[in-house]
DNA sequence: GCCAACGTTGGC
DNA sequence: GCCAACGTTGGC
């Protein structure tokens, strides 16, 4: 998952404990969150728009995906004026902080790395900020960034 | 600040 | 349903 670490970096989340995962506007990452992902589940925390953009920890979906209420709250940033509460069109999952990379793992580095030929992350035009990771590249990401935690 | 690569919107 | 115009993402 891909943030902006202005806008809510790694250290905000270690900071938090947890954090709900609000304002997701793409209907594919929708997806990801209301489909795909559950409990349990760990996620790389992805700095975007970051100098430099990379790796920067790991989280662990703590609970699955559920309508994100910023969509209805004519105050937020989110807000959607087309969403209605009977048929909510954004969904949110909550992560909790697992840990933070001891340093960065950089998306120039990222893709120096042979081994991760092929991970959508590095792929051209690939912006979506929630998508899958397939194991092989998960366990090589945190082999490269010296992570305590196991698969 | 630039711009490639999308995704969305809305006229027709 | 097509597609041009526009908006967004995000690296550089």
């Amino acid at each position: 998952m891909k943030s902006e670490p202005d806008v809510y970096s790694i250290e905000d989340l270690a900071r938090d404990g947890r954090g709900e995962w609000e304002g997701v506007r793409n209907y594919q990452a929708r997806n990801f969150m209301r489909d795909e992902m559950r409990v349990g589940d760990l996620v790389l925390f992805y700095h975007s728009n970051a100098k430099p953009p990379g790796l920067a920890g790991l989280a662990r979906v703590c609970r699955e995906g559920y309508p994100d209420s910023t969509q209805f709250d004519p105050k937020s940033p989110y807000f959607d004026p087309k969403a209605e509460p009977a048929a909510p069109r954004w969904f949110r999952v909550d992560l909790e902080h697992v840990e933070t990379f001891e340093r960065l793992i950089s998306l120039a580095e990222l893709r120096e790395e042979r081994a991760l030929e092929g991970m959508r992350l590095l792929q051209r035009g690939q912006r979506l900020s929630v998508q899958p990771v397939q194991e092989r590249y998960f366990q090589h990401a945190l082999q490269m960034a010296g992570a305590k935690t196991r698969l």
